[in-house]
Parts: C-alpha cells; sequence; structure tokens
DNA sequence: AGGCGGAGTTTAGAAAATCTCAAGTCAGGC
DNA sequence: GCCTGACTTGAGATTTTCTAAACTCCGCCT
C-alpha cells in the first residue's frame, strides 16, 4: 500500500481542500492531486467526488478517511513519544553493583533537581555499544582505556579493607589479617597483593584461614557486613554501610588501585543537554559522598 | 516524518529479523536496513540493538514499535474496509421519486437473493459523474443519449391520467377532464398536450378550472391520492397505488413520452459482478411490476 | 586454528517514485 | 462574457529508494 499517498487523502479529507492539503504536506497541489489519483485508482474507488468548485467526500471515502486520521494520529503519537523520549529520556548504562549501592539511593535527589528528564537505569553486566544502542551514558569501571567513546574519570579507584565493628576489635595493626578470613572478589582486576604492598607486609603474605570468594563485588561488602571476613572494598560501593557504621575501615590505609569509575559516552555526537546534566549531578553527589566518606574511614 | 522507514521499523520489529521483514515487504534486506538506519537518524534515537547476531528491540523501541503496530493496524483496516467495500458495496444513485415510490419498497427482495451485496441508495436530483464519484449504477429518466456513459433503457415511459377513485366516477371520457382540475408536473418534459392528442381532443385542450402544479412527480400523484385532480402518470411510480386502489386510470389511454427509464454506468471500466446482478434483478422487478400493472390499469 | 554460514551493513549505480512547472479544464461570480 | 479559483494533466527533472555485490562481525563446526 501506498502510505504517501494514503496520507495525501487524509490530509485533504482533513483541510477540505487539495490547496491547503498541499500546504500542509509542504508540497505543490499538482503534487497531491496525483497522489489523489494514484490512491483511488488503487483503491478502485472514488474517495472524492470532483464537484467543480472544489473536491468533496463521497459517502464511503468519509468512512474510509476517519480511519485513515485515525490511523496516522496513532502514528504520530508514537512519533511524538519517540521525540519527547529523545529529548527527556536519558538511559544510563551501569553495573548492578553501582546501581544498587550508589546511584539508586540518591536518585531521589536527581529527580527533585530535574523533574524533566525521565531516567531510565539499564542496569546490566555486559558494555553496551553506546553507538548503537539508545544507551545515553554508562557508568564503567576499567582504565580509561576504551577506544571509540569519550571517557571522563569520574573518581579514581582506591582500595582498603573492610569489615563489621566487632570483627575490627580483633585488628591493630595490619599483620594481624593473618588470623582473620580475607575475602576474595574474583571479578575484579584488583587484588589483595597491591594493599599488602602499601601496607608494608611482607611479598607473599600468608593468609590463613582463606575466607569465601565472590564474582560480584557487592557479594563480597554483604559478606564484611556479615561479619564473615575482612573485604578489600571500593570507596563508592561501601560509602554507605562506612557512613551508618555497618561497616568499619581499620588502619585507613588506602591503595590506588590504577583502575576508576568512568562516565562513558558516545564519541559520534556531542553530549545533549540531559547528559551534561545528569554527568554534573554525578560529579556532585560523588565529591559529597567522598568528603563524607573522607572524615569516617581515612 | 518518513512512512516508508516507520512501516520498515515496524515490520523488523514484528518479525524479530531483518531479512524476514524484507521478505514480508517485499524488497532486499538491503533496503530495509537502510530504511531503519534513516528513521532511526531522524528520530534521533536507537530503537534496535545490533548484537552481532540480530537486531533487538531497545527499552524505547518496544514501546515506540507497539504504537506503531497499532498505528498501521488501523492504517490496514481503512485499506481492508476500502477493499471489502469495491467488492460488496454497490452505490447506486437514483432520483428520490424513483427511490421512494419504486425501489425501497422491493429492497427487501434483493437482500434476500444477493446477502452479500450491501446496497448503498445515493437518493439525489442532481447528475452524479459515474466517472468520478463512487456511484456504480444510476438510474435515471431521459432520452438515453447522454454523452460518455453506459446507458441501456430499462423501460419506455408511458403516461397515462390517474386520480382518486372517487373522482373517476366523474369521467366517463377524455373530455370529461375540462370540468375537473388537472394536475401539472413543472419538472418533466411530459406534458398534458401529447396525451390530450393520443386521446383525440381538439389541440388547445381547455383545462378548467386549471388544478395545482408541482415540480416532483410524487407530489403530483400524492395530490391526486388525496382526490386534489387529476394527474399525468408515470408507470413505476404509480404503480403501487394502481395496485392497491389508491388510484385509478381512466380511459385505459396511454401515450409514449418518448423518454425512459434508463440504467446507466460509466464506459470506463466493464460493470463488475455486483452491478449486473442488480441490474438483472432490477429488470426483473420492472417486468414483474407492468405485468400486474397492465392487467389493472389497461 | 581455520573455514563456513547467517545476519546485518555499506557502497555505487540503476530504477522508480515523486515533485515542479506550465498549460489545460471546468464551474461559478462579477 | 470574461475572470478567477480549484483541480487536473503532461513532461521533464529531481529525489528517493532499490538491488547487487562486497564487506564485517560473530558464532559454530570440524
Amino acid at each position: 500500500m501506498h502510505l504517501n499517498g494514503l496520507r495525501a487523502v487524509e490530509s485533504v479529507a482533513r483541510c477540505g481542500s487539495l490547496v491547503k492539503a498541499a500546504e500542509e504536506l509542504g508540497v505543490s497541489a499538482s503534487a497531491v492531486s496525483q497522489q489523489l489519483g494514484r490512491t483511488e485508482a488503487q483503491l478502485g474507488r472514488a474517495i472524492f467526488q470532483r464537484t467543480g468548485a472544489g473536491l468533496s467526500l463521497t459517502a464511503f471515502g468519509a468512512e474510509f478517511c476517519a480511519r485513515l486520521t485515525s490511523g496516522f494520529q496513532e502514528l504520530g503519537r508514537a512519533v511524538a513519544l519517540a521525540e519527547e523520549a529523545a529529548t527527556n529520556v536519558l538511559v544510563v548504562s551501569v553495573a548492578p553493583a553501582f546501581a544498587s549501592r550508589f546511584l539508586v539511593p540518591r536518585l531521589n535527589r536527581f529527580n527533585q533537581r530535574h523533574p524533566e528528564i525521565k531516567l531510565r537505569i539499564d542496569a546490566s553486566t555486559g558494555l553496551v555499544d553506546l553507538d548503537h544502542s539508545d544507551v545515553d551514558l554508562a557508568i564503567r569501571m576499567g582504565d580509561g582505556t576504551w577506544p571509540g567513546v569519550r571517557a571522563e574519570l569520574l573518581l579514581a579507584q582506591e582500595v582498603f579493607p573492610v569489615c563489621a565493628p566487632a570483627l575490627a576489635a580483633k585488628l591493630s595493626e595490619p599483620a594481624d589479617l593473618a588470623h582473620l578470613p580475607v575475602i576474595a572478589d574474583e571479578s575484579t582486576m584488583i587484588s589483595w597483593e597491591r594493599w599488602f604492598e602499601a601496607a608494608g607486609l611482607a611479598k607473599p603474605f600468608p593468609v590463613q584461614p582463606a575466607g569465601p570468594s565472590f564474582t560480584d563485588p557487592i557479594l563480597g561488602i554483604d559478606a564484611a557486613v556479615a561479619g564473615q571476613g575482612v573485604a578489600l572494598a571500593w570507596q563508592l560501593l561501601s560509602a554507605d554501610a562506612l557512613a551508618d557504621g555497618r561497616l568499619v575501615a581499620p588502619f585507613g590505609i588506602t591503595v590506588a588501585s590504577g583502575l576508576g569509575y568512568y562516565v562513558v559516552s558516545s564519541k559520534l555526537e556531542r553530549p545533549g543537554r540531559k547528559v551534561r546534566d545528569f554527568s554534573a549531578w554525578l560529579r556532585e553527589e560523588v565529591a559529597k559522598t567522598m568528603a563524607r566518606f573522607g572524615t569516617r574511614a581515612k
């Protein structure tokens, strides 16, 4: 079916005249006339009556066009939705751990500041292709050397041991870690080795007994909160637990992991206002969190 | 907006794959891919995710396409309606008088015989342009010499005086008409003159007192039924009134008017089955009516 | 490893649809 | 009777859209 022909018919029916419809469609009256003719021929039925002084709908045409109008309105709504979404919906891709432990608890403040921006959090472990998806922004951990994207450092990742307050009583110096379960995080490139080194401990530090290990950073921190051992925590993911006392950070020795949280966006297009607004807010939240966290943890 | 692009998007979303959609649309996969790209660019938002092994809808795309599907379904229904109408609806244009006095009382028999054909009676006094309207068939009175149309004689028009039974008692021979009101029909080319001539009356026959005159043949016959005078009746329009005795036709002298009822259709296209069915039925009804009428009126 | 095949994309050229402009028709109004 | 407004028609130009073929990417199979 001739969609453009149908649109021409609909427009003429609604505008009441070929000339007005041509104006609405932004083409010449001749073009519209030809569209009409073709559509009627294809349909095998007259839609308009030629009355010498203008066009008028046939009885059949009136019913037909009523449906056309309804159909095109629906399409119009779909496109309007898309356009509204393109300007007012911000899709952010983040790792589930970051979403649940940092982003989500702070979202209500973002909504208060930017009520016009509807946020969609796409929490997935995979790395989305920013150029070929509807994701506007991603927050990712890494070394910032991803190819083909714009990556801006949000926070340099530092790590440090954390544990439940009850467990902390048994720790007065780093070497005491040898007597407590140490929780390992298999999923990241950050290992205890570097922290042992920064704390001035012997190179192959004997961790006995070996604690549990997890593939998700959240689980490691949860285990620490539950008193199952000492975990190597990341600042942002453990900030809230440290703030309300569920965790404590003994020793005060932190070590840079060499990695960081990055705000990642497509290189192909300049970031829109909504992306810039979100980035700015996010940086503020990180700064606020780090300020509070600094006084408690260091 | 790119209607064809939207259709491509909708089809891909529904079919789940570019290749299947291309098949549905009857074009190459390449064409569909380009449509998708153009539409997404125009919308400024990704609708599909490129997952290496195929396309999948983004969260936004799913909502968008749901609306598209609904819109296109509405358009599809409109077109389906049109196509059904093109095959099963028969639009007949007739004069109001003929419609009310002959056609409508007999329509139930047509519906019984052809329940699949939906009849639309367009009762208008103007002559419709069969080539440029949705009228399939017209029934018109005249001399059959209309240009550019196919006109088939349905019945040669004959005229004769009619009046209410009470009035008929005062009429034993044509000359008695001089003493009764004679009803004139201004709208037709048929005048009393020819009947007076056929009845063998003097050329300028003195009609005294002059009866009422009307511009619609129905009104003349109605006036005759009401006993207001003698009208010059047409066979088909007065047939039912003669059949049930509301009118009688004194003298039995009829005269050919030189005009006739014609079934008129467009010359441009061969009449479809529905047109032929209706024509055949109409001829039968006319024949039946004339047979009955003949026994009573002549 | 390496080759194969499915799925989607890209490119360039070809084909088709659509547009514009100009001329033509037709009816109603001054 | 001529003019004007509204639509149609026709021819050529333009734009869009399509096809075909090469290309990329990824998973799968040997």
